[in-house]
Formats: C-alpha cells, structure tokens, sequence
DNA sequence: TGTATTATGTTAGCAGTGTCAACATTATAA
DNA sequence: TTATAATGTTGACACTGCTAACATAATACA
C-alpha cells in the first residue's frame, strides 16, 4: 500500500539520479523513468525540480559537498603531505566518479550563479584547496597564493579530464605507439611521487 | 529547383553541424533541425551518419583539424618562443571555440578508438605539442618529455575547463568576494606573461 | 476544531527527439 | 544496357522535457 504523498521524495530524487548520473552519465538521466523508479508519476518530480537543469544543479551540488568532504578528511603535521594527499583525493574523487565529476564541470549547468547553494558548495572546494596551501606556501602574499591555487586547481582538473580519455585505451596500446598512454599510466602507478613532484614544483 | 540527391550532402552537414555545436553546445544539435536547415528529409543524415555519435566524431575530428592548424602556424627561431605562443594557441582555441572544445573533449564521442580518423587527428596534436617541447627542452630523455608533455596538456587543458567556469561571472564577482575570480581574470590579462612563466616553470 | 491555503501528487497531451523499415530515385560498375 | 550500389523520402515507434488541469493531503490560521 502506498500512501498519495510519497514523503521523502526530493532527497530520494536526488540520490537515485546521483547514481544513475554516475553510473550511466548525465545525458541518460530521464526525469520520466527516474519517477518511475520512484514509483511516483512521470511528472511529479516537476514539484521539486521546476527545469531538468534545476536538478542537474542539485546532483552537482551533493558531487561538490563530497568532493569537499574527501579533500578535507586527510590529516598531518606536515602541511605538504596535508596537500599532496588532498590533491590525491581530489585526483581520485574527479577519476572514481567521472561522470559525476563531468556534471560538476561540464555543461549540464551552465552557469553556477543561477543557484546559489551550488556556488557556494563549488567554492568551499577551491577556498578549502587554498586554505591548505595557504598553509604550506612560504610566500603568503594573497596575489601570488591565488595564481598558485589556480594553477594546481587547474593542472588536477585537466589531468582528470584527460586521463578520462586516454586511460580508456590500454588494451589498445600496442596499435597505437605513438598515443600518449604510457605516459598517462605511469602518473596512474605512481600517483603518490608524481603528485608530491607536482607540488614541490609549483 | 532542387534535384533528388544533394551532390554534397556530407560537407555541408558537417560544416553546418560545427556552426550549430560552436554556437548552442553540442546538446542542442538535433539531427532534424540539421536536415531541415540543409533542405533535406529527416532522416537523409542517416545516410552519412548511422548514429548522432558517428556525427559528433565527425565535427570533433574537424574540431582536432583546426587546432593542429592554429598550434602549428608559430614560427620563431627560438624554440621557446614557439612552444609558448603554441600554447596560447590552444589556450585561445579552447576559450573562442569552447562549445566545440567541449564536444571534442567531452563525453560526446566517449571512445575515440571507434572512430581511427578521429583518433588520429586528436593523436595529431599531441604529437606535435610533443614535438615542440622536445625541441625545447634540454632533457632529451623520452620518458621525460612524454611526462612533462603530459603536464603541459593537463595545464591548459584544465585552464580552458576553468577559464569557461569562472570568467561567466565577472559581473556579479562584488556578490562573490571569495571565489577565484580575481586571479583567472589577471590571467586572461597578461596571458603572454602566464605561458612564458608555465612553460619556464615546468 | 474546522476551514482555507498551500504543497504535493496524477492524468492527459503537445511538440520535439533518435532511429528504423520500406520505398524512390539516381549514379555507377559490369 | 542493365544490375547494383549510393543516396534520398515517407511513415512510424518509442522516448523525451514540459505544461495545464485536476486530485489529494498536510499545514496554517480563524
């Protein structure tokens, strides 16, 4: 017996299309049979979700909190092995869960300011990254932490994306020798000494 | 008067596909709009292409053409000089094309290995950012220039994801002290300054 | 407590989509 | 010249996001 008020029915929303959204991407995510998987009519989830985009935002928004949350968890007294191991979580957060990663940064949403919440979630991940290495930077001038912050950020966000596509191939290598793939594999086996180099030379 | 087959059917989807994808993102494209646009039925597309995929892989490959051509047009004796103005080539593609830089790059065509053509154009430019670097640099070990070639790509391709993110909101950057509009915006300033300090840093 | 209002759910339907099968026309190869 | 392949059209199916009109239940207030 099921009562005419599902009760829960925005969370539940949000957590089974985070799933489907990583499990099969973005794109495959229909509201019609994410309410039906609900068990809930095709157009109920408009009550919560006035656009499509709206509950993009709402999926990317949880992506960011746990993103956070990963890239926080990781303890030291040295501020360097603080960052390098954030950076490693944050490698693996955007590898692990690619296709979540990809509605957080793709074009699913747009443009950030049109949901406050999401904003907010998106930038306590870049103030947390430059928090930390606020910390272990010798230069405290705010000018220079910032560009740093913008380079690491963007090294580790380019690497995810191509990672993503190169590391598709291994299988394949053989045909293709010239392809950048044993390159890309060695940052993989490696991840803790390639990132450790990568910060000492920021 | 028309006649029953186009002549050039092929080309002309193509080209307007490209147009299409650079100006409403890869999403909106719709394969009947494109028929109409083109004076032909619904479904004649299919004739060229068996799936909206097989389109996709077809733009992004010329997509991978015109960037080959824009980091190769450099010239300069000093090889330092070419890698980094071949640099702020990508840079500037990835920006001014930037919905065709996210079809190219994004989950649009997941497996470039389906389509060799197209592997081998984006293979294309990588080889070449490889060449240049390796003119460059003062290390000649294989193993080096495949690792840093692969952080150069990562950099910028990371910059332009972020750059695309961030650089919407300018406007409201008041309402957002915190976020790291600041240090992107000096970036996009002094771009020649930025690349000459990367490429000397990596 | 009873009732008005709001929140949440359902049904029916529109316009648009990717794709396929069956058929039509034209170019090309034997 | 004629068979075959290439290229185009028509019609249809199942699916999509979304809206309007209506149904039910929770809540706020008199």
């Amino acid at each position: 017996m099921k009562s005419y008020h599902h009760g829960n029915l925005k969370k539940e929303l949000i957590n089974c299309a985070s799933k489907i959204c990583e499990r099969d991407g973005y794109t495959k995510l229909s509201i019609r049979s994410l309410a039906k998987e609900s068990n809930v009519s095709q157009t109920a989830p408009y009550r919560h979700f006035k656009t499509k985009e709206d509950l993009y935002a709402a999926i990317a928004q949880t992506g960011f909190d746990k993103l956070y949350k990963a890239i926080s968890k990781s303890k030291s007294q040295n501020k360097e092995d603080i960052l390098v191991s954030a950076a490693k979580e944050y490698l693996q957060f955007g590898t692990k869960n690619s296709n979540t990663y990809d509605l957080m940064f793709g074009t699913a949403v747009p443009d950030f300011t049109k949901y406050p919440s999401l904003f907010k979630s998106a930038n306590n991940v870049y103030r947390h990254i430059r928090t930390l290495f606020s910390a272990y930077s010798k230069n405290k001038n705010p000018e220079f932490i910032e560009e740093k912050c913008i380079d690491i950020w963007a090294h580790l966000h380019g690497l995810i994306g191509l990672l993503r596509k190169l590391e598709v191939v291994p299988a394949k290598l053989k045909e293709m020798p010239d392809a950048p793939f044993m390159a890309v594999n060695k940052i993989n086996e490696d991840l803790d000494l390639y990132l450790s180099k990568f910060i000492r030379n920021i």
